[in-house]
DNA sequence: GGCGAAATTCATCATGTGATGAATAATGCG
DNA sequence: CGCATTATTCATCACATGATGAATTTCGCC
């Protein structure tokens, strides 16, 4: 039997970019367990990498979070498809499209997953979900519910909508809400959402 | 000084309820920590008793949840407020309004927030989940649902909108959606969950 | 009034956690 | 080449966790 192929000590070969392959994994092992669940043995070892050095790169577990958090995805392609047109018109269809298109592929949907299933464990993760819900999507969708009566309160229960979607779709995920197409998904759902922009200027 | 309060070994006098007291800090703090987050240690404080009495009465930490989940709020209440009217006329209203009536109260929504809780931590929590809403919510509300064209994802839908106003009013409290009264909630968001109901018999 | 059963606590174990500091190996600048 | 710097692992700490078994105190039946 040759030597062992891990657990040498010391530096490795080559310019492995080992810090990015620590954030790539803790950005899954949090998105699958959430912050208090996902232990540092785990992302290290998920990178394939001594748990020691993980503090080396980043101090401490929060700040690890910190980093896995930042930069989740690109905000001006979500931004940009929400705001495509700043009219009220077909809000509804371009919130649950913009939703499925990041929610639809594991890389898009890993750091807010980690984000909401720390926020339940976690009130310091529940502040910064917080403050990432209302600064990236709530301060660019307002911009259209601007001057619309209870225009936050409508944006917010837009939100909650797909939060409610991305719960019992990924992470319960309950039938057949689970399985069905995205395309179903948007006929059903886009004229729902629609509501809560065209019920602001209804009668009451 | 006198004697030392608590910490004398035995049994102790009268009868106390302690096994129902165990069962209340237990849906308590699984309600705020969730399964996972939830120690044996902080539930058995939270009784003001032992650690070991826990695990004598019921053998296991997961034991105890299944017992703290079960019976979990009377469900011919909340049944009955949905089913009301057995039409699918005001059943936005209704559904909104028994979902306020339940999470209104601390005791009401303690048991539901635990499960949500540890669903999104915990795999086995997410089956336990899935079938009480399953069960609980879904089995019964769908009799309403029956014969309407894709029932099941409309009441789910419907469900899942819910389930993220929990989240959003209850757990990230986010504001203005958190604090505002219920009647306006009611106004809000009855109109639009009605349509999940109404839209199944629009044109295409 | 005595005695078995039940209720309660204490002491303890094995395990997993975040974190730290020292040791080893490769890199790259001079 | 030589040597400081960086990357990497190992050994270890202090602490929290779920669980178990023995010891202590009260209850309730006969």
């Amino acid at each position: 039997m040759g030597k062992v192929l891990r657990g040498r000590s010391g530096r490795r070969r080559g310019a492995p970019d080992t810090k990015g392959e620590i954030l790539a994994a803790a950005r899954q092992v949090f998105g699958e367990r959430g912050y208090d669940g996902a232990s540092v043995r785990a992302i290290a070892a998920a990178a394939g990498v001594d748990p020691a050095l993980v503090h080396h790169y980043f101090g401490t577990k929060e700040k690890l979070f910190l980093a896995a958090m930042d930069i989740p995805f690109d905000p001006s392609a979500i931004a940009g498809a929400i705001m495509d047109d700043t009219s009220g018109a077909g809000i509804g269809e371009r919130a649950i499209r913009t939703f499925l298109a990041v929610w639809g592929q594991p890389a898009g949907r890993a750091p807010i997953l980690a984000l909401l299933r720390s926020a339940m464990q976690n009130e310091a993760a529940a502040r910064l979900l917080r403050q990432f819900v209302t600064r990236a999507i709530l301060g660019r969708v307002l911009s259209i519910f601007e001057g619309v009566p209870n225009g936050a309160l409508r944006a917010e229960a837009m939100v909650s909508h797909l939060i409610g979607l991305a719960i019992v779709r990924y992470v319960v995920k309950l039938e057949p809400i689970a399985s069905v197409p995205d395309e179903d998904l948007v006929r059903l759902i886009a004229p729902v959402l629609q509501r809560y922009y065209d019920g602001a200027f209804e009668q009451d």
